[in-house]
DNA sequence: GACCCGTGGGA
DNA sequence: TTCCCAAGGGT
């Protein structure tokens, strides 16, 4: 059916010229985008929704205005600009991107899918998307928005990922020779207001005459996925060591893997048969380190692959220092790269440092030293290295705590 | 293809 | 509560 496929475009371009989203990294229609703009959004909206990416992209814009002043930056100073924004590869990627373009490309975004698809954390979907976005080029941009209006455009019944060729080919069908970059981002659109996951709102949909999935009233469950199974437990003990001046001792976490690069307290390795009731193990580095250790609650944090529970302890001592750690003060946590997990244990941070503990000196009814930190974790993010970036960002309360120990329990 | 890699919001 | 999912990329 060769004239459906012609039918698309115009149908689509013409809704999108009516109802597109307005949305910070978007040039007004018809006019020239920035090709830093759309790659740093781009890198940004993977896998992240548009409402989290907004107050980031702003920050980032502010600081780091061109693709040169990004290069530039130290890559912790990235790294403190995306803690919380999460898959932190991403970053790493994102600044060497940014050094690419500068030492390799004269400071431009090559304009074409093969040039950008070598550099750093640019793939087939990102590549695509610039090329398109940005540069005009006719490219087949294909996303989960992207696979799920086609999947169901098309009636594709083949479950995912195995159907990804069958549904690229369908968006190489229907994608017109101009105006690719809006079409493409009209599909988004589609996908992401009407063509939704759960029930799509098909009265609304330009293409509902066109629409494979709707005549045969397969919409809903399409596109099909294999199931994925549930994710392990694991869990660990983490450590807030504190002194008298009302510093904590954090680390680095090593270059590459989860969180890499980024800030941590120091915890013992995350493991699927971690004992609570165990004496908590000394990480590495911290052999030396003597009770008491305190408990002062538990961090609950889902991830990818995993989900953790860590328990956090909090010990004093007067060591001035610890193999591959340093001193912070805990007000200066803040602007630390802290991904969110720690910044839940940091909450337990704040109180810890006064002379008189305050974990001496408020006794409490509650038995229970577990503390729930559910979805109001800590939005201790950070003002900006360069700018003092948009202050949406600020720490809240404090978390209250258990009953009070000064014995060593372990 | 299979895994790894974060986070927050909605149903 | 639990599960799903969001403008994916790297290995």
């Amino acid at each position: 059916m060769p004239d459906r496929d012609l039918e698309v475009g115009p149908a689509l371009l013409d809704w999108y010229d009516r109802h597109r989203r307005v949305l910070p990294w978007r040039s007004a229609p018809g006019a020239a985008s920035d090709p830093y703009a759309v790659w740093l959004s781009e890198i940004m909206l993977q896998q992240t929704t548009v409402a989290a990416v907004k107050p980031y992209f702003a920050a980032f814009l502010a600081a780091w205005p061109t693709v040169r002043d990004l290069a530039a930056a130290p890559l912790d100073d990235i790294l403190k600009a995306w803690a919380g924004l999460g898959y932190y590869s991403r970053a790493r990627n994102l600044h060497a991107c940014a050094r690419a373009i500068v030492d390799q490309h004269g400071g431009r975004f090559p304009p074409d899918e093969v040039g950008l698809r070598s550099l750093p954390g640019i793939g087939p979907y990102t590549a695509a998307a610039i090329a398109a976005i940005a540069f005009g080029q006719r490219a087949v941009v294909v996303d989960g928005n992207v696979e799920r209006v086609m999947a169901r455009l098309c009636a594709v019944e083949e479950p995912l990922p195995a159907a990804r060729p069958r549904l690229h080919a369908a968006m190489n069908r229907v994608t017109p020779q101009s105006r690719t970059g809006d079409f493409a981002q009209a599909v988004m659109d589609l996908g992401a207001t009407i063509c939704t996951p759960r029930s799509p709102a098909c009265v609304l949909c330009p293409l509902i005459a066109l629409c494979d999935a709707r005549r045969l009233g397969l919409q809903a469950d399409l596109p099909r996925k294999s199931k994925k199974a549930k994710v392990p437990q694991r869990g660990g003990a983490v450590f807030i060591v504190h002194r008298s001046d009302g510093c904590v001792l954090v680390r680095q976490r090593p270059p590459e893997g989860l969180f890499g690069g980024m800030t941590e307290f120091p915890s013992t390795p995350w493991t699927e048969q971690h004992d609570a009731e165990h004496s908590p193990t000394r990480p590495v580095g911290l052999e030396k380190l003597e009770g008491p250790f305190v408990p002062v609650g538990t961090v609950e944090h889902g991830l990818t692959h995993f989900h953790l529970t860590l328990h956090v302890y909090a010990i004093r001592t007067d060591r001035q220092s610890f193999e591959g750690c340093r001193w912070i003060a805990v007000d200066a946590l803040a602007g630390e790269a802290l991904p969110t997990l720690m910044r839940k244990v940091a909450r337990f941070a704040q109180g810890l440092n006064s002379e008189t503990s305050t974990l001496a000196n408020t006794p409490e009814p509650e038995p229970q030293i577990t503390l729930p930190v559910q979805s109001d974790c800590p939005k201790i993010n950070l003002p900006h290295p360069k700018s003092q970036a948009p202050n949406e960002f600020r720490t809240r309360h404090m978390p209250q705590r258990g009953r009070s120990r000064t014995t060593p329990s372990a």
